[in-house]
RNA sequence: GGCCCGGUAGUUCAGUUGGUUAGAACGCCAGCCUGUCACGCUGGAGGUCGACGGUUCGAGCCCGUUCCGGGUCGCCA
């Protein structure tokens, strides 16, 4: 039976306890990691969010709390009042192995079934289990831990934001649905018959739309939702850190001060110093052709180069064929040189390279290998003169035990390949120190990008980001190579933020919508009244987003986003641990005006 | 939507070429035990082999379908 506190309170947290305490008085509570019955003798170790303290029970020293003791199992919810004492053998598996606690007093606060699983910090129990029974699994530290240090994120994001006067407004969860980017969650309206609100893939619109009302410099910790499919690091709903602020320029007075939001992050989280001196800035064009990506991993080398004009003189077809038609120049051959791979890459391990590239959308991969003390051999060597193979070897610096792979297909399929496969590489054969955080921009991006399934240009960005000044001409003449003023903050390879200036000039933002072939209706329709408040000055501005949960998975080095969420979702956006998503009942879809259609 | 991987006691797993009553460890329950901390010892309970169908004298194992989950590509302004 359960017993209440009654006039019991705790004075002390488990893990908090250490030899300085000895004879002290305490009271603990927590909830029961473990217990070892010696028949007269029982030990329980018991454990809060602090840590773990062992409690002892003596039935030689009162044998009413030891027979008490004797019910309890793991996981009981238990508070106990005892001396502190030093222990006869220490044991420094745990913080307080020093010290331990003779109870004189116990209740049984709550009991337990037996849990599905263990609670253990290190645990290798099924993902799924662990899910649904996600109070359980968070009671282990090690989680625990990790959404402790999210909340020192977002503190340290607080207190840095407010010291240079941006405020928090929460903008709404219910709003209109606009084109472009993601799908919308979307929620039906009781009121207006066939109408629905959408939950915001973020807050761009509004926090553009309080830099015209003069707030000067907004950030919100804030909840966005996409209806994509999900991967390890992305939920469909998931956290931003978003910030806009106005009269402001890229680098000075946005770039500079999230810089100094990211070091204060780091040094209150994980203590981390990440000095002085600027993060680097490499535009779009440089991370693309150099590392095949726009959120370069550039901790380790197996960088891209440009060999086209020398595959352009190589009797192979699928060379030829990626560089022109007709002579008019299409795409691109680009190399990687695998330094010493020579010896790590058997036959069988390239030909699996292959298969992989293909996942990526190339259609092959040629690669040349020179083995120490061998020949050079490869899967084109044939349609090499002497003098491609020496070109080859001149500009990629290829020596013995060195492996070239090559792609030539169009530059996106080249990048997405070669990028790909240098990230394969890296983390297959450990080239990449876990250690270090590598902390770039990058800046320059495109414009828009020409959407085959839609037949027209789209956004790269948003619709109103801002275009180089010099590059305005270009958005209408040639659009593909038109840049933006929008920079992504990159982390570990991993897209950290991103943001851009907009655009505050309605003459400018019309050419952007005529552009993306956006007509007068739809925009009317979409986003009029967006539109319609930059009629009535709206000042320069800008910001970014960076994205918490990513940030909290960089700082505590996990590979899975579920670990930095306390209820997060599975692959197919349904909960493990409720069930939602669900079916309601019909009097909800009635009110609704919702029609459940049968398939 | 495509590709790859997984699903066997509460948990983590093993299960031979398709062949007797599906095993181990941990956990759980009971008994014994005063210095354990992965406590120990003895005994016990616990299984729709994800589901459905097929092949077979016989299926955890082979085949098909399906459900659940993971990773990834597409997608994610």
């Amino acid at each position: 039976m359960a017993e209440l506190m009654g006039s019991l309170r705790r004075t002390t947290y488990c893990g908090t306890l250490g030899i300085e305490n000895v004879n002290q008085e305490v009271v603990v509570v927590g909830w029961v990691q473990k217990r070892r019955n010696l028949g007269s003798l029982i030990f329980v170790d018991l454990r809060d969010k602090t840590g773990i303290v062992q409690v002892v029970f003596d039935s030689s020293f009162s044998e009413s709390v030891f027979e008490k003791a004797g019910a309890i199992r793991s996981e009981y919810v238990v508070m106990a009042k005892g001396a502190v004492r030093e222990r006869s053998n220490k044991t420094d598996k745990i913080k307080t192995g020093a010290i331990e606690i003779l109870a004189s007093e116990v209740k049984i606060l709550s009991e337990a079934d037996t849990t599905p699983f263990e609670i253990l910090d290190d645990t290798d129990v099924n993902e799924n289990l662990r899910l649904k029974y996600r109070y359980l699994d968070l009671r282990r530290p090690s989680l625990q831990n990790k959404l402790f240090l999210r909340h020192k994120v977002c503190k340290a994001t607080r207190d840095y934001l407010d010291n240079l006067d941006f405020c928090e407004v929460e903008t709404p969860m219910l709003g209109k649905s606009t084109p472009e980017g993601a799908r919308d969650y979307l929620v039906p309206s009781r009121v207006h018959p066939t109408c629905f609100y959408a939950l915001p893939q973020s807050p761009q619109l509004y926090k553009q739309l309080l830099m015209v009302s003069g707030f000067d410099r907004y950030y919100q910790i804030t909840k966005c939702f996409r209806d994509e499919d999900l991967r390890a690091n992305r939920q469909p709903e998931f956290t931003q850190i978003d910030l806009e602020m106005s009269f402001v320029e890229q680098v000075e007075d946005v770039i500079y001060p999230v810089e100094g939001l990211i070091k204060s992050i780091f040094k209150n989280t994980i203590g981390l110093d990440l000095g002085e001196g600027h993060f680097r800035q490499i535009s779009y064009k440089e991370a693309m052709e150099r590392y095949g990506s726009d959120k370069p991993d550039t901790r380790f080398g197996l960088e891209l180069k440009d060999v086209s004009d020398i595959a352009k003189k190589v009797d192979f077809k699928v060379f030829s064929d990626a560089l022109s038609i007709n002579g008019v120049i299409k795409g691109s051959v680009r190399a990687i040189n695998a330094k010493g791979f020579a010896s790590k890459l058997s036959r069988k391990d390239i030909d699996g390279l292959v298969e992989f590239v293909k996942t990526l959308g190339a259609k092959g991969l040629a690669w040349l290998s020179h083995p120490v003390g061998g020949e050079v051999k490869g899967s084109f060597l044939k349609f090499l003169t002497e003098e491609n193979l020496k070109d080859f070897t001149d500009r990629l610096n290829f020596e013995e035990g060195d492996v070239l792979f090559f792609a030539a297909d169009k530059d996106s399929v080249v990048y997405n390949t070669l990028g790909g496969l240098r990230l394969h590489l890296a983390e297959k054969y450990g080239l990449i120190d876990k250690n270090t955080y590598d902390i770039l921009w990058v800046t320059e991006f495109p414009m828009f990008e020409y959407s085959e399934e839609e037949d027209r240009f789209v956004a790269v960005h948003h619709p109103f980001t801002s275009p180089m000044d010099e590059d305005l001409e270009l958005c209408v003449k040639d659009p593909s190579k038109a840049r933006a003023k929008a920079y992504d903050i990159v982390i570990n390879g991993q897209e950290a933020g991103g943001g851009s200036i907009r655009i505050h000039r309605r003459e400018v933002q019309e050419k952007m919508f005529e552009v993306l072939g956006f007509t007068p209706e739809d925009i009317k329709d979409r986003f009029g009244f967006f539109v319609d408040a930059f009629r009535y000055g709206a000042p320069p501005h800008g910001g970014l987003a960076l994205g918490l949960d990513r940030m909290v998975m960089l700082l505590t080095k996990t590979d899975s986003i579920k670990d930095v969420i306390a209820f997060p979702k599975v692959q197919t956006a349904s909960c493990l641990m409720s069930g939602a998503p669900d079916l309601v009942s019909e009097k909800q879809l009635e009110e609704l005006h919702v029609k459940h259609v049968e398939k």
